[in-house]
DNA sequence: CTTGGAATGTCAACAAGGCTGACGTAATGT
DNA sequence: ACATTACGTCAGCCTTGTTGACATTCCAAG
């Protein structure tokens, strides 16, 4: 808070800034996977396991392409993610009926209520985070996350929230 | 940037605001971590001598013990990277001179060289999504992601900033 | 001076979760 | 008819995390 500089300066970009950033995110992805990540230890399941039923949960019915899209992995690596989620009973894959090559992801009653927990855990997390930092800053965090996704990333991120 | 509520709101803190700052958090960790990655690709380095190199060169003379706080993994996982950075002299391992049993770790010129290469690598990415926010959204970011370390992470993040 | 405990290093074994390459199958589009 | 697409799967590899066991070295307290 001492040397943010905020908004009287051009030259605030100084290296020492820049590092602070970078350990800022360091740290922060830490106490970010930390609250999930204590809940999955134990089921047998990991972070892939929750990020895949995550962006199950937020885009029903999706298909097994667009989510390689969204999670940056291969298929073979998203494939034995998903085959154990299957096979545990915790997500669906139906024929598309339009394309019957696609499978569109469901989340089972199981699923939603595994996702639902560690959803909570995690939006507990971050809504402390955003509660104490407040309104303008959490604008702000906002707009600096989305600036430092790729295009491509960016693209993926804000279809999200369109549907 | 539609649905923000900067400032105005109490109940800005709506389920689906918390979770897109998850998946903001998600896609631009990806970001974040993308340009080092390319540089470290080919050579047979990862992250996790990425983020050795980043932070001996931020405490010169930290002891291993320090370091493991930091990165927060086993010592036996921090020795398998450090000791090929030793053998391939980019990292230096003195004996302590108050307490012999103590190993304090300094770059070599090879490793001050990666480091920097990586540095920059990394810094670029941030300075163009600093640059892209503006000062005050930047302001923000930092409050927040100091806002989701956990006490024992934020002391040792703002330590680092005091030496 | 001896001894307990702390700091460090190392060996072995293992798991999660990335990756590539190759191949099979079904459905679709040209 | 044929190439392409979407998906699944087998096999094998790498990095990076984990635990447990054990040796060494050294400081400090008794």
């Amino acid at each position: 808070m001492s040397d943010t500089h905020t908004g009287e300066s051009l030259l605030f970009l100084t290296d020492e800034q820049l590092r602070q950033g970078i350990e800022g995110m360091f740290f922060a992805y830490r106490g970010f996977t930390a609250a999930p990540d204590q809940i999955l230890e134990g089921i047998s399941y990991g972070r892939a396991h929750h990020r895949a039923l995550h962006f199950i949960s937020r885009s029903p019915g999706m298909n097994v392409n667009r989510l390689l899209a969204i999670l940056g992995v291969t298929k073979q690596s998203l494939n034995r993610v998903l085959r154990t989620l299957i096979d545990d009973g915790l997500v669906e894959s139906r024929v598309g009926k339009a394309d019957k090559r696609e499978r569109h992801l469901y989340l089972t009653e199981d699923g939603a209520a595994l996702e639902t927990q560690l959803s909570e855990a995690q939006r507990a997390q971050m809504r402390a985070a955003y509660r104490k930092a407040g309104p303008e800053a959490v604008a702000g965090f906002r707009t600096v996350l989305e600036a430092m996704m790729d295009p491509e990333l960016r693209r993926l991120y804000t279809a999200l929230r369109e549907g």
